[in-house]
DNA sequence: TTGTATGCGTTATCAC
DNA sequence: GTGATAACGCATACAA
């Protein structure tokens, strides 16, 4: 395995004319640069980036902490981190916490070993344990990007989505089309995604001087099984909604199962919305009108978050906020291609 | 930030008890052992990767290539990959190659610098590109496994399915349950795995007397849109099947996407198969009979073939078949549940 | 069990 | 532009 001395002796140059050209710094003749690269091509040299780091005290790695990547949620993210991190000569460390505290400190202390340069952390449901372990990371300059808008030190940066606006805008274009009674099926209360949905429910409601019927708050998850749960409820109501605003795409699925069940057809009988607009969303039968949150920008700026403050450690955190989108289809608004299946 | 030295002078050993306490090597008296983890957390010391990687030549981290993390068919895989990889102390380098052969070679080129201890190439279509660099890493001793039953390299191991079974198994099913006209919506016929799942779809056939019909087969992709395409073509004969088999899953919600708006019923009219059995496949209406591949089996398999050649190079290449499961839903045979969604 | 010395492949700092 | 030299943090061979 040729290393830099083999280059050196081969090109008969000095071994730091061979850092100088492959780290692109100034001061070298073409010629020789020419030569130099030649010879790399010939030698099939590559440079060792451990050594490399090791002597440097740089890391070009980052590590990405993630819930659950066959969560439909995360790809999305992490396809966006990897982008911008190829873009960049940065690689990534995939972590899969299973949204288990000791998995992800496990993982956290593998992360601080191979002395990673940044840290992503997309856990979903946000709990970041092995708060020492991120302390140590921020206060010793590793830049830490965290999905969802906690805090806790002046360093991370939060990257989130204004759930608030969002709720609201999925109640508004449930309004807009004519509903009155309007449902919500709500994830875990511990969630702060859910609690701010239904308060921009309740808020969409109020411009429009709409009572809210407590009724038609009813609990759900961000699954479908949660869905479902919720759907049955309302639609057991004496006076069941017309439109249904569910906690997740996943769980707008549950929810549209079981209004078919029920004999009911979606949208005609009743209209229900989504959020998160994974993948599946569009190719169900019918297509879900769903809140789409940026997934791919969020893992770019992330990343780009990251390297900057490995630019200038002395940046400061901060909270990021995302606009999300209410992208309508054929689940609360029927067309004659209701069963058009768009694709990605 | 700690160091091997720091933690021996504060425990008051030699800096090779440290590392032998660390690298869990015998002949370290559980007394010394006792105080010298003590200090080590005292201190928060984390042993650094990169230099032990780099004396002693071993790595802990692996590649992995993946065509396109936002095809639901990889994240089961990573996930595989990746849980087996952390029991195992490895971490995993992610890379996503959205089957662009520039970026794999790109990817190869990183993973090389970063001297990784093995490779999985996940990459889908497979064609893998960068052979200089697969090859160079099989010569000197780093692990390949490779998805799909590709060959080339006395050293390489190929983990696959298979696909004839699969598509044979998917067309006697529907025999099973009484269908005689049985379109297949292809997939591109340059991929092996579509090749051998028509010739399974054939040889059902001919173990059962039927004559194929050549109207039946009709060219499709590994996409919704490949299947809406497909199966347009079958409804449009004059004699339209009564089933089908679709290239995988995105296809076969293609395809009953179509069926419904050109008002067939699912299953009672015609009868659909997928394959793959992703995550969506249990939750479309209908859920859809499929062909499942133990992603996640395939995964761990392929991180266990990486680490047991790292510990015996001497170990051959092969092929690794896994079985492949026919999963009955309500695409094919109705249900007074047809509307269940069942959760994962 | 322990200490000493050397080297892994780079980068960085000098002086030339 | 070059050459010599030290250092990054750890593993290992060898002798004690």
């Amino acid at each position: 395995m040729a290393t830099m001395t083999d280059v050196a002796k081969a090109a008969g140059v000095s071994i730091q004319t061979i850092s100088a050209v492959i780290n692109g710094k100034s001061g070298i003749s073409a010629a020789t640069r020419e030569r130099v690269l030649r010879v790399i091509e010939e030698l099939d040299y590559h440079p060792n980036m451990l050594a490399s780091s090791l002597r440097s005290q740089r890391s070009t790695t980052i590590g990405v902490l993630v819930a659950s990547i066959t969560n439909p949620f995360f790809p999305g993210v992490v396809r966006g981190i990897e982008d911008a991190a190829q873009r960049n000569g940065y690689s990534v460390f995939l972590c899969n916490t299973d949204d288990d505290p000791a998995k992800q400190n496990s993982y956290l202390r593998l992360l601080r070993r191979h002395r990673v340069g940044g840290l992503i952390a997309a856990s979903g449901t946000g709990s970041v344990d092995g708060q020492r372990i991120v302390e140590y990371l921020l206060d010793h300059g590793v830049p830490v990007v965290i999905l969802g808008n906690r805090q806790g030190h002046p360093r991370m940066v939060a990257l989130t989505v204004d759930d608030h606006i969002g709720g609201y805008d999925a109640t508004a274009h449930l309004l807009d089309i004519g509903h009155r009674r309007i449902g919500i099926i709500t994830g875990p209360p511990s969630h702060r995604e859910a609690k701010e949905r239904l308060e921009g429910y309740f808020a969409a409601l109020r411009d429009r001087s709409i009572d809210a019927d407590p009724d038609l708050v009813v609990p759900g998850a961000f699954s479908t099984a949660g869905g479902q749960a919720g759907a049955f409820q309302l639609m057991s109501l004496v006076a069941p909604p017309t439109a249904v605003v569910a906690a997740n795409d996943l769980a707008a699925i549950g929810a549209i199962a079981v209004a078919k069940r029920l004999g009911k057809r979606v949208p005609e009988d009743v209209a229900v919305v989504g959020y998160d607009d994974i993948e599946m969303a569009a190719l169900y039968d019918p297509p879900i009108t769903t809140i789409a949150q940026p997934l791919y920008e969020m893992g770019t700026t992330a990343l780009e978050a990251v390297l900057e403050r490995t630019r200038d450690p002395k940046l400061e955190g901060g909270v990021i906020t995302f606009p999300s989108r209410l992208i309508v289809r054929g689940s609360t608004v029927s067309a004659n291609t209701s069963t058009h299946v768009a694709g990605t």
